[in-house]
DNA sequence: CTGAAAGCGCTTACAG
DNA sequence: CTGAAAGCGCTTACAG
C-alpha cells in the first residue's frame, strides 16, 4: 500500500513544472551569524539588541555578516522567550462597517512605527464568536487588544482587563474602568442641533440607533438638550430609535412623516442613516434641503460624495484608531497597572450642502 | 539617585487604583497538564494532536485536566517547533480604499474556518515599503501572502515566489506564474457596453482608470471589442484615461463633454469614478439617467444607496478574497510546488437606475 | 568585552 | 501505549 502511494507520488512529481531547486529558503540563523563572524550567540544577540557592550571591531564585523546573510532574528522564537509578541489583536464587528477602515489605517499605522503588526478578527457582534477569538489570540500571545465591540452586556472585556491583559476599547466604551478612545457624541449631537436651530429650523426630527450603545443615547441627549435650551418643545411623534440599516432608516422617514408630519429638519445619526433618510425622502417627492434639511454623524468616507454632499458631525476615526494604538502600547510598555483613561475626542461639524436655511 | 526614583515609585504605586493582586495571568503550559496528569508531556502533545495512540484511560484524564486548566497550546512555541505560524500576511494599498472591506472579510471568514489569523498590512503602493513590510512579515514566519498591490514593476514579488514563498494574488495579476484570483475584466467592461447598446445608446464614452493596471487595461478592450462588433465607430474624443479619484471623474466629465459634446451614456470603470461623474454631469445640470446614463464596476457595498442607484459591473470581491485564501491555504499545504493557477472569476451585470432606454 | 549554559513551550523521532 | 531527550531560534543571567 505504501508502495503504490508512493508510486503516484512519483508520477505526478514527474508532471510538475518547477521541480524544487531547493534554494535556501531556510533563513540565516543567529548561529549561522556567529558561527561565520567567529563569535558566540550570545554577542550577536547582544550586538542586535544594543544591549550590553562589545568591542568595535566585534560589533562591525557581526553587522556586516548580518547583512551579508541577510539575517532577520525569528519573531517566533523571540516572542516565546521574551513571552510577547509585538502583535496586537484588532477586534470589530465586522470590517465592511463603513466607520472601520479610516480608524484601522489609523492604528495600522501606528503600529508599523512600532514595530508592532496588527492581527484583524470580525465578530458580527456575537459574543460567544468574540470570547473564542480573544481567547485564540491569546494563545497566539497577543500583546494587547483593541476592541470595538463593547456593549452593556461585555463583563468578559471587564475580566480580561482584570486579569491584566492590556486592553483599549474604540469607540465604544464600556464606564470608567477600561481605557477607550471615544467622541463625544453628547456635544455632536448637541452641535447638530444647535445648527439646526441656527438655521432656523423648529421642528426637527431624529432618526436614531440602538438605545443599547451608549454612543446613540449619548446623541440622543444631545438632541434633548438643544432642544430644551431653545426652548423648543420635545415631540416624541419626532422620535425614531433602534434604526440598523440604512434601508431601516428608509422606512423610518416614511413612519415619521404619517405620524408627525413633515419635519423641517432630520437628525440622523449615522451617515448611513443618513443616507436612507435622503432616499426615503426623495422616494416622497421631498426636495433636499429644500424640503427638508438633513445632518448626519460619522463621516465616512463617503459622506462628501453623496448628494446632496452630506452635512455631518464628523468622528476623527482616523485619530481615535491612531491613539487607540497609541495608548495600547502603553499599557503593553508599562511595567504597572495604568490607571484606566478614557479619552474623549472632539467631534467637529462639517458643513456641506443638505441643511439650508430656512427664509 | 536610585534611592529617590525608589521613592517615587513607591509613592505613586500607593496612589494606585488597583493593585497587581498577582493572579494567574500566566497561562498553563503543557508541562502543568502533564504534572497534573501524571504523564509526560509528549503524551499530552500526542493526545491533544490526535496523533499516535493513546489508552483510553489517559486520554480521558489528559483531556479533563486539559478543560480544568483551561490549557491552550502556545502558538509560538509551536509555531518555533514546526517552522509555521499559522498566520497569513495580507498586504493591500489602502484598507480605505473601498473595494478591499469585502475581500477582506472574505479572506477573514475562510482563514478563520481553518485556524489560521491573519495579518494585515498597508503600503500605499509604495514599492519600496512592500519589501519593507515582506520581510518584516517573512521574520514573523507569516506562511504566505495575500498581495493586492501587483503592478507591472513588481518583479521582488516574481523572486518570492521563485523562492518557495506561497503568494497568492488578488484582483490584480501578474502573468501566468504567479497564482491569481481575478476577475474577468474584460467581459464585464464588454458587458457593460452590450447593455448600453441594447438600451439604444450609440454614443458611449469612457472613463478609465490608468493604463498601468491590467485590469484597466482590459475593461478598455471590452468596451472596444463590443463596440466595434455592433458596427459603433470608436471615437476618441469619447475616451478619458488614467482618472484616479473622483474629484478627477467629475473634472473629467466636464472635459468631455467640451470636446466631444454631450455623450448618450458613460462607461465609468469603477464606483468611484461613476460617482464623480454623476455629480459633475449634475453639476451641469445634466439629468442621470434621463439625460444621459452611467454605468459603473464594482458595486462596491454602496453603490445601491446612490442617487440614483447605480447599475453597474458587479465584481465578487467577497468571494474573491474567499477563494484567495482557500488558494492560499493549499499552496502552503502542499509539500510540491503546484503549478500556478490564475482563476478568473465573472462578473455579474446589476442593473438598478442609472441607465434607460433611449426612446 | 565575550562565551557557555539554561530555558521559553512546544513536537517529534526514538526507545522501550 | 508511554517516556526521556533533543531541538526549534532566540535571550538573559552568570562567569570569567
Amino acid at each position: 500500500m505504501a508502495n503504490i502511494y508512493f508510486t503516484v507520488t512519483q508520477t505526478i512529481a514527474a508532471n510538475d513544472c518547477n521541480k524544487p531547486e531547493e534554494i535556501d529558503l531556510s533563513m540565516a540563523t543567529i548561529k549561522d551569524v556567529a558561527q561565520k563572524a567567529g563569535v558566540a550567540t550570545s554577542t550577536v544577540s547582544r550586538i542586535l539588541s544594543g544591549k550590553g557592550e562589545a568591542s568595535k571591531e566585534t560589533k562591525e564585523r557581526v553587522l556586516q555578516i548580518v547583512q551579508e546573510l541577510n539575517y532577520k532574528p525569528n519573531a517566533l522564537a523571540k516572542g516565546l522567550k521574551e513571552g510577547k509578541s509585538n502583535t496586537i489583536g484588532l477586534i470589530v464587528p465586522n470590517i465592511r462597517d463603513l466607520v472601520f477602515p479610516a480608524a484601522i489605517r489609523g492604528i495600522s499605522d501606528y503600529l508599523e512605527k512600532h514595530g508592532y503588526t496588527l492581527v484583524l478578527v470580525n465578530t458580527d457582534d456575537k459574543i460567544e464568536l468574540e470570547k473564542l477569538h480573544i481567547n485564540n489570540l491569546q494563545n497566539r500571545a497577543v500583546d494587547g487588544f483593541i476592541i470595538s465591540t463593547a456593549k452593556k452586556d461585555s463583563v468578559h472585556l471587564l475580566e480580561l482587563k482584570k486579569k491584566g491583559v492590556p486592553i483599549v476599547l474604540l469607540l465604544r466604551h464600556l464606564g470608567d474602568t477600561m481605557d477607550a478612545i471615544i467622541v463625544d457624541n453628547y456635544q455632536g449631537g448637541y452641535n447638530a442641533i444647535q445648527y439646526l436651530i441656527e438655521k432656523g429650523h423648529k421642528k426637527i426630527a431624529i432618526v436614531n440607533g440602538t438605545m443599547d450603545l451608549q454612543l446613540y443615547r449619548e446623541r440622543y441627549r444631545g438632541y434633548v438638550a438643544a432642544l430644551s435650551e431653545a426652548g423648543i418643545e420635545m415631540d416624541n411623534n419626532l422620535v425614531v430609535h433602534n434604526v440598523e440599516s440604512w434601508e431601516d432608516s428608509l422606512q423610518a422617514v416614511k413612519n415619521l412623516i404619517e405620524r408627525g408630519g413633515c419635519p423641517e429638519a432630520i437628525f440622523a445619526t449615522s451617515d448611513p442613516k443618513a443616507l436612507g433618510v435622503i432616499r426615503g425622502l426623495k422616494d416622497m417627492n421631498i426636495k433636499v434641503p429644500d424640503d427638508v434639511s438633513v445632518i448626519g454623524f460619522d463621516n465616512m468616507d463617503m459622506a462628501e460624495m453623496m448628494d446632496p454632499p452630506l452635512t455631518t458631525v464628523a468622528q476623527p476615526f482616523y485619530k481615535c484608531g491612531y491613539m487607540a494604538a497609541e495608548r495600547l502600547l502603553r499599557l503593553i510598555k508599562s511595567k504597572r497597572t495604568l490607571k484606566p483613561v478614557v479619552e474623549e475626542l472632539k467631534t467637529e461639524l462639517l458643513i456641506r450642502s443638505s441643511v439650508k436655511e430656512r427664509p
